[in-house]
DNA sequence: TTCATGACCGTAG
DNA sequence: ACTACGGCCATGA
């Protein structure tokens, strides 16, 4: 496994309740700014066998990218669940709920 | 080894 | 707001 995809994961573990990161933030934080779909693949393949908040990961849109519209709604739910608003749209203000991992100690 | 595949992203029209 | 296109790169066959 490559040094990205433990460090995407370690990422992903660290995103607290009732707040969201994208996969392109996931990607840059792991080390590979560009890797956006590593990332993607890692949650729909890891999160069967370890425990991820793959629910947390959202696209840079602030939108739900599962292509199974059952699978979305289940994700909104969690995410409301959580704290996590969506707009009229059915997007999350990423401006509010984005979780930046850097800036946690001020 | 090469090849195709994605829960993506940014830019351009 | 929308579509189209190219780039991206770890993973599995």
């Amino acid at each position: 496994m490559e040094v990205f995809t433990r460090k995407a994961m370690e990422a992903i573990q660290n995103i607290p309740p009732g707040k969201v990161m994208t996969y392109g933030q996931v990607a840059s934080y792991a080390g590979s700014p560009r890797g956006a779909r590593q990332v993607a693949r890692i949650l729909h393949s890891m999160s069967k066998k370890y425990e991820l908040p793959w629910h947390r990961v959202i696209n840079s849109r602030g939108e739900i990218s599962l292509r199974d519209e059952d699978s979305q709604r289940g994700q909104e739910q969690m995410l409301k669940r959580e704290g996590v608003s969506f707009n009229e749209s059915g997007r999350v203000d990423l401006d509010i709920y984005r979780f930046d991992p850097g800036a946690e100690n001020i």
